[in-house]
DNA sequence: ATGAAAGCGCTAACAC
DNA sequence: GTGTTAGCGCTTTCAT
């Protein structure tokens, strides 16, 4: 049986309290029974019992990380990230998988877990504007991604509009005039994939280039397997196209497989560009043009406000911090070769 | 403030105790009674609180699980089956990274987290043999992976040994005869690594191939751009080759990428083959052959067997599963051409 | 079938 | 400076 507050004040000759008094650093304690207790610590190899301190101070020292699915290099990442940073502040984490799914993302922001620890970072995929009302939660909540809803919640986001709009500038800037998108999802206006077609579309209207439905295909969750499933309706469909913008990078290395499998010379015949900058990109063949989304300076970031609300007693107004993006130019889109550029 | 048992009870009209039998499906309570309580539950929102159960009971109702880092794929991978697995039987996720760091393996099998958990899935990747002993400990711990320590600590292992073999069986029986080797550890035996060499020695072996150490390549960390540096050393080592055996399809990946910009055709001059399985080795350029190490049945078993000994009273015998592999084959050992294959 | 009481290990107010 | 005391919300034993 691991040794209690007592026993640690027993061997040392003192009342439980004054071993208390010690482990939290208060400052009137003597030096020498100071050295006692700690000697009495070591000796007994006492730890506090985390749930006797959690019962009494209603912390729980964890926070809460919900996100779609690990399987996604994007959020297998972040989740590095966050872990590491957390950590860092002596938290731990605790993560949950929505799959993406409304009602899954609506139990974790309800569910008993909740009580597991002390605050939730959400990255929402599911949820639409009629569920801002969920998060209007009675704990510390900080959401991930995008900005998309209204009420009082802190958001670090990540430029979705504008990122995706100098991702398609990039494309136009290289000279491609039938840009395609890949992981599209019908009429959503707030998530990332309506977000980032947003954004698309400023750039064509901005250089006077056409929107054209035929060039905008939809597809189910950013995996690989959809990017490919995605760019070969893409080919049926018999349209002209001359580069593909990939809603993640993943859609865009799946889609990059299938044009190279149907002898598309990637860039000559067709650039590529993603979003996310996974570490995959740099390695692909031929490395993937990518947006950097900034999902350390997002992790980081995120984990800070939620500590610092957890912390906080007064209730501080709704922030909303945007992490800055960049264009990570490779070879999909005409970079030189070189390796792990 | 949440209600508290008391408060159930009290808008029930009983004792705080009988709360307690009905919600413990106690047979003793008046089916009348019951239905008040539980009208009572709802009418207040009720839910347990779980410090003060976790205090009682001594159960937190989470595990903890310790990798590398999710940045791998095979982790987030696993990470993401063990989360999914560990939900269905109501029990959450505590993620920790190590890095693969010996000390900060030894970390989490000490560190005061283990409190905040009632067992822990452990990959161990720095750990030598010489710390058998620290695992002795007295919470429920099953390791993941490799079969590396005698002590009586469950396993459930992957057939790395066997799984080499055949991997470096299918390049030999693909007709190659001077097979690298990407991502040894120098001096390792029991870790992943070494255990994946002695597979590779043993098919040498057995179809009567020299080992030549001039084919075997040193890296760090199992990511791309190790597999990539790595590979790099042995084009300047200058020793002929015509297959390549990345330890895990991360470093495969990285070598492919190389191996390619070299003008080196795949699989027609040099065949590769990795170790893992992960989703992005049917869609990489060409698609990577590999070995199915039977993740999800790890994760499974893993989760199934720490749970068992959590809930169990006696301590049973040491157990040790195995799950079987299976050889993927894909074009870059010469497959044909398929689309997600 | 229901209730009273003790205590899990800790923290914090308040006395000494 | 140090000690006493009263809970946090729950489970469990024992009585009624």
């Amino acid at each position: 049986m691991a040794a209690t507050l007592r026993d640690v004040a027993q061997v040392a000759g003192v009342s439980f309290k004054t071993v208390s008094n010690v482990i939290h650093n208060h400052p009137h304690v003597a030096p020498e029974t100071r050295a006692r207790v700690m000697a009495a610590i070591d000796q007994l190899g006492y730890r506090a019992n985390r749930s006797a301190r959690s019962l009494r101070s209603g912390r729980t020292g964890a926070i809460g990380l919900a996100v779609p699915e690990l399987s996604l290099a994007y959020f297998a990442e972040l989740a590095d990230e966050v872990i590491t940073v957390a950590d860092a502040h002596g938290v731990v984490v605790l993560i949950e998988q929505t799959g993406g799914d409304r009602r899954r993302e609506l139990e974790a922001l309800s569910g008993d877990r909740r009580q597991m620890s002390d605050g939730l970072l959400f990255s929402p995929l599911g949820l639409g504007s009629d569920d801002a009302a969920a998060l209007q939660v009675d704990f510390p909540l900080v959401l991930l991604g995008e900005r998309i809803f209204d009420g009082p919640v802190d958001h670090v986001t990540m430029e979705n509009v504008e990122a995706a709009r100098a991702a398609t500038e990039h494309l136009i800037a290289g000279g491609r005039r039938r840009i395609a998108v890949i992981g599209a999802h019908e009429g959503e206006r707030i998530g990332s994939a309506g977000l980032r077609v947003a954004g698309y579309r400023a750039a064509l209207e901005a250089h006077g280039l056409d929107y054209d439905d035929s060039l905008v295909v939809d597809a189910g969750p950013w995996h690989r397997v959809n990017g490919a499933e995605a760019m070969q309706q893409l080919l049926a469909r018999g349209v002209a196209f001359d580069a593909v913008f990939g809603l993640n990078d993943e859609l865009a290395l799946g889609a990059l497989r299938v044009l190279r499998m149907h002898e598309f010379r990637v860039p000559q015949d067709v650039a590529i560009i993603g979003f996310d900058d996974i570490d995959e990109a740099k390695y692909s063949l031929p490395s993937l043009t990518t947006v950097d989304p900034g999902r350390r300076e997002i992790a980081r970031i995120a984990v800070e406000l939620l500590l610092e609300r957890i912390g906080g007693s007064a209730p501080a107004p709704r922030r909303e911090l945007r992490s800055p993006f960049r264009i990570v130019q490779r070879e999909s889109t005409g970079a030189p070769v070189r390796v792990g550029a």
